[in-house]
DNA sequence: TAGATTTGACCCAG
DNA sequence: CTGGGTCAAATCTA
């Protein structure tokens, strides 16, 4: 994501979303010691605060032309102004999309560890250009009964097989998001890691070939991008739930990487988790019931 | 038998 | 024209 039009806007613009998000960041520390429950939610307040105003400078630099691509996201200046768009159930483009990265355990049996209390139906696979492994397509099973939209595309790491990554679109409107939300395990990061470091740790891990002995949840926080009211409103409520339980299944760690179509078109890091995975077949059926993408991104 | 998965064909944005 | 995403008929499974 890094920009380049090197020009000095962008360079004040840049300083200004690295304090925002440190900000937020901080809060979020702060948040995984918080005790009451109103502290909880002022922090929460704070920490979606910081990354409005980051992503209203975004938006505010898509709008001119700026950088603002960022890794494989394809850079589609749609004039999104930064008003808050409506959203356009019709348009996919306009769903909020972001990955997740997943890593299973072999012997902690992957539909378990990654099954997030939704129901998928495939609805597809494909092989993707570059890629080793096909890529899977999932829509909510109530989609018909409910018109739930969101659908989600599991792809197996070429790197790292044990690593799913994991994208999600659009949020889910299904009776199940209800229930899922207030079930969602989140993790509970301890204060005295950063993120940074757990994200290094899985990264570190992949690279050592996973060691079974050794699991974590290396939950990257996400920052949460709003970007239209009524995801926000979702995702706000589905952080106040992360923030306030907890963990995650331990055996695997998960990055997530948010994207939202104001000002392009979907980038992505991914994630995710499939559930039934023989390890050996690229893809074969594994569950894909994931939890809306996870805030347990957020970190507590 | 209903619902889920597979898979080749089709659609469309880039 | 190519490749990603979706459709839908065939097939599988509980």
């Amino acid at each position: 994501m890094e920009k380049k039009n090197g020009n000095g806007d962008w360079e004040k613009m840049k300083k200004e979303i690295n304090e925002l998000m440190t900000e937020g960041r901080d809060y979020a520390y702060q948040f995984g010691s918080a005790s009451s429950q109103e502290t909880r939610e002022h922090l929460a307040k704070k920490i979606l605060e910081s990354y409005h105003k980051s992503l209203t400078i975004m938006n505010y630099s898509g709008d001119q032309g700026s950088p603002n691509s960022h890794g494989g996201g394809s850079p589609k200046s749609e004039d999104s102004d930064q008003e808050p768009l409506v959203i356009n159930k019709s348009s996919k483009k306009s769903m909020p999309r972001w990955t997740e990265k997943v890593r299973i355990t072999p012997g902690a049996g992957i539909d378990r560890t990654l099954d997030d209390g939704f129901s998928w139906r495939k609805y597809g696979q494909k092989d993707i250009l570059g890629a080793k492994f096909p890529r899977g397509y999932y829509r909510c099973t109530y989609r018909k009964s409910q018109g739930c939209e969101a659908t989600k595309q599991v792809q197996r790491s070429d790197e790292n097989p044990l690593f799913f990554e994991i994208s999600y679109r659009g949020m889910h409107s299904c009776s199940q998001a209800a229930n899922v939300g207030s079930t969602t395990p989140v993790q509970n990061l301890e204060p005295t890691q950063t993120q940074e470091h757990k994200n290094l740790d899985i990264v570190k891990e992949s690279l050592d070939n996973y060691n079974p002995q050794s699991f974590h949840y290396p939950l990257s926080s996400t920052p949460i991008l709003e970007n239209n009211n009524a995801y926000m409103l979702q995702l706000r409520d589905h952080n106040l739930e992360v923030f306030g339980s907890t963990s995650f299944s331990s055996d695997l760690g998960t990055k997530i990487n948010y994207d939202f179509p104001t000002s392009g078109s979907a980038s992505h890091s991914v994630s995710n988790s499939p559930s039934t995975v023989p390890l050996e077949s690229p893809f074969e059926s594994y569950d894909p019931n994931h939890p809306y993408g996870g805030f347990g991104g957020f970190y507590s």
